[in-house]
DNA sequence: ACTTACGGTAAGTGACGGCTTACGCAGAGC
DNA sequence: GCTCTGCGTAAGCCGTCACTTACCGTAAGT
């Protein structure tokens, strides 16, 4: 649960991996036009998508002997879920602390 | 500006870091605090609150001789914008995509 | 003043991760 | 069937980064 948005997260950590994902803004790509955007090989490529898969932020669809990646929101919205769920909490804590705070006023 | 999105992306990016924030989700703490609940040592508890601070994942205030480090919100509201944009770009190229293809349809 | 608690920093180590080259496999076209 | 293009994977190298121990400065208490 929590798991998975840590897996996204750490997927979204390297910046290769975050300039593929806008190289996928727009339009979806195969692997080598998605390397020639890039300064690393295609077989670097190759190994990021494998990450990015895995963390459902891209989709891929054989396309003859192509392989054509996409953006998968998924990944995204786990990201959105866990960001929401950390902002909830803080809020929470903030208010139990004005709380604390007022309830310390009216005793003196 | 994106540039330092990425930057919160990259603290965010450790699952210690992660550990970390989410130790200082309720209530402010310092620093041996904080390590007490971790499996590392206070140094390395150190050394990501330096970058989380560089990120403006966390603030820190002096308290006698000791440091008490509280969340911050800025850098999760960074990444939520960084969010946000992403998810923007990517609903426009859908709806462009949508359009050519209406168009195409209408042709036919 | 001495001691004690707290925390940042230096130095060194080990491991993980990202990159490259080389290879193998599948599909399309001649 | 042969070739050519496109892609994934294996093997190996190298840099970086997270972690540890050791040390030093600082603030508070006695």
């Amino acid at each position: 649960m929590t798991a998975y948005a840590e897996q996204v997260l750490d997927a979204l950590g390297d910046p290769t991996r975050r300039a593929v994902l806008k190289r996928l803004r727009g339009r979806a790509r195969s692997v080598t036009d998605i390397a020639a955007g890039l300064e690393v090989s295609r077989p670097a490529v190759s190994q990021h998508l494998k990450i990015l898969k895995a963390a459902r932020l891209v989709t891929d669809r054989a396309e003859g002997t192509r392989r054509v990646y996409a953006l998968d929101t998924r990944g995204l919205e786990a990201v959105r879920r866990w960001l929401d769920g950390f902002w909830d909490e803080t809020l929470a804590a903030f208010k139990e602390a004005a709380e604390r705070e007022a309830a310390k006023e009216r005793k003196t």
